[in-house]
DNA sequence: GTATTCCATCAATAAATCTTGATGGATTGA
DNA sequence: TCAATCCATCAAGATTTATTGATGGAATAC
């Protein structure tokens, strides 16, 4: 199961430090309901331009969101399946003693 | 439901940013199977005492682990109230859009 | 008592992270 | 073509985090 099996512990991390942070806890709040680009987020977040597309990148390197140009914007959007697997890994943490679930973590 | 109506962001940031490391996994690894004292960990862990003393701190702070005080020795144990109410949070994120599950997050 | 073990904490340094403002590429619209 | 918009990226500085070795308190063993 999850973290005792862990071949991935780097990767892991990586995820749950694009987490820890709450400007992209708010980023990940407002992409729930849909994609949207970041002139969006700035507006809806009050923030800047350039600190968006920071914690956008450490997102998307994270594999939980990806992007979508279209044109002049570049639409972000959460990955769900990323988020299925950090649940995974905690549920296993949670399960400890039972079997071993998957190959993920 | 969970980020959406987060009104601490910042708890629950500071509890990912607890597990965004590679070093408090290995102890989260080691918390799965029981309790354990300082000592134990830093000989699985092959790591130095002031170090493995930080990073419990660190998990204590943010509510993943417990300590209890036992003579000379100190056992920690996880917390799995806590890794319940992050998997929530998450699975909020994944169920997006539908009702509200909960007040934690 | 003295010595030993377990552990938290401190100071110092190193490294990673975040914020801000500036720059420029790519696309769109006039 | 020229101007404007959307966005990534860079550089600089500030803040936060992590590592190491040293110190000392508390409990145990002798």
């Amino acid at each position: 199961m999850a973290i005792t099996t862990i071949k991935y512990k780097i990767q892991i991390a990586q995820r749950f430090h694009a987490l820890a942070d709450q400007t992209r806890l708010e980023i990940i709040e407002k992409l729930k309901d849909g994609e949207r680009c970041v002139c969006e987020l700035t507006d809806a977040l009050q923030a800047g331009q350039s600190r968006l597309s920071f914690h956008l990148k450490v997102l998307k390197e994270a594999g939980v969101i990806r992007d979508r140009p279209d044109g002049r914007w570049i639409y972000y959007s959460l990955d769900h399946d990323m988020i299925d697997e950090l649940v995974d890994c905690l549920e296993a943490v949670r399960s400890a003693g039972k079997p071993i679930r998957g190959p993920r973590c």
